[in-house]
DNA sequence: CGCGTTCTTGACTGCTTTCAAAGATGGTGG
DNA sequence: CCACCATCTTTGAAAGCAGTCAAGAACGCG
């Protein structure tokens, strides 16, 4: 069937290159792009993001089926929900980047649904709680909204593995990643930084790493981006989009906040 | 690519054969499996149940980027979150059955992600909705588990789509339909009905209906079920199941209510 | 500079799609 | 009660996209 059965023993899930941190700064700006902060809310994040925790690349933040102990908030690094079936097939169900949270739920004993795994080395932070009544702060509404982004991008990768020919796929998911970290990462340029392998973008794809290969040869050679060493460059974005119907999100009505950023605009 | 491209001018969705509806206190049942619930959250249900909307096969019941106005519950009925792309294709994201909720969302002013659509004549009715604080009636709590298994059904559909064969999907779905209609719907002796076409099968599984037609088929020369104008009737589920790899939901570590359902002891 | 990982390439296989048309099915009206 | 019709299901043959297997090239790290 699809994508590899057998795996070499090791875990040999990605290099280990070491990929420079990106700024803590922009994650917890991502958060006041989703909803409008108080200042109270803001130096909440800042206080929380001082006692910050390393993750090394490769280990599991959750497992599924274990209680999930807190929220947590992305500063710097790549992770990703992944399921692996018994005889080795992978899937990797989404990625989760500098601002995204972890274990945002809502139940009063929450149980992981899916395995967390650091793709890159991590710099997390607990989201601060608050009383729960009130939200003065605005957190928890960004932080709703951010799960109902997470959601969309779900739905998202359901139309990618059920309709999208490989082609559409690379550019819908690149697209995707571009728009996610224009919002937490300086992507100057159209360059985006992406420290995964052609197996590990297989695997959220629901492709063979010799696929993905020759289809991004294809993007390649048609002109509408560049690649090397982990950093893609979008040479005719246009194009790209062409491929596909391009959306932006939009999961609330609100309007900007006083600083201007809504999802909305995006 | 994938999938029908062209289809006839008509809203060719389903036929309208007249399904028997389902009993509404089934689908009130279900959220009392989730968590526990009070006298008073019951009541508050059976409430609500006795105003309850009807909804015609094929409507729309909320539309991408239109506010969410409120929050529902369905008491009879099938429907489905879609999505279509501009060329014809068409993506079916979720389904929901009785006992599911519409609208579920925890951001201030929510807006629809999806288009969802009643695939069958439907019954609905208003979500009650408590002083925010205490959910002293366990209905806020269920609501979230809710939520909860919804995202797992996602995490789902995203391998299923990814990673399994044609055949696999067929198995892995059909057990995941058995498995909710268990929780809101009289499934006995393994008798599932299911008022969908292969098409529709097909447009969630992200197969042509041809092909969904012969996997079937398959399954029925392999005798791992029957089925006939809706109904499908499941004669080996265990051989189903080996197909693939069955693991119940668990969403929450909340032990049992005093009724003793959990989602966990599912 | 050497080694392991990752990327690239080629040839071949096969699952799934595509296209077309014939059979069932269920509801409706005569 | 039966004929009719739209919709849905089933079947066959052929084409295509993506997978599989294998080996060589390039890259990055120590």
């Amino acid at each position: 069937v699809k994508g590899y059965k057998k795996r070499p023993a090791g875990l040999d899930w990605m290099s280990t290159r070491a990929e420079p941190e990106s700024i803590p700064e922009n994650a917890i700006a991502r958060l006041g792009t989703l909803a409008p902060l108080t200042r109270e809310g803001v130096s909440l994040l800042q206080d929380a993001a001082r006692s910050p925790r390393r993750i090394a690349a490769r280990h599991l933040i959750v497992e599924e089926g274990q209680p999930v102990a807190q929220r947590l908030i992305i500063l710097s690094g790549w992770a990703c929900r992944v399921r692996i079936l018994n005889d080795g097939r992978r899937q990797i169900l989404g990625f989760m980047l500098p601002g995204d949270l972890l274990g945002n739920c809502r139940q009063k004993m929450p149980v992981a649904v899916t395995t967390v795994m650091a793709l890159t080395n991590m710099v997390v932070c607990a989201a601060p709680c608050q009383n729960a009544q009130g939200d003065e702060t605005g957190l928890e509404e960004a932080f709703a909204i951010s799960s109902a982004l997470e959601e969309h991008y779900l739905f998202r990768s359901i139309t990618r593995l059920g309709r999208l020919s490989a082609l559409e796929r690379l550019a819908d998911w690149i697209l995707e990643i571009h728009e996610r970290l224009a919002r937490c990462d300086g992507v100057v340029h159209s360059k985006l930084r992406v420290p995964l392998t052609q197996e590990v973008i297989a695997d959220a794809l629901g492709l063979t790493p010799v696929h993905v290969n020759r289809t991004l040869q294809a993007l390649r050679r048609d002109e509408m981006l560049q690649m090397r060493g982990g950093l893609i460059t979008l040479i005719n974005e246009a194009k790209l989009a062409s491929l596909i119907e391009y959306r932006a999100p939009i999961v609330t009505a609100a309007k900007a906040g006083p600083d201007g950023g809504n999802i909305a605009d995006f």
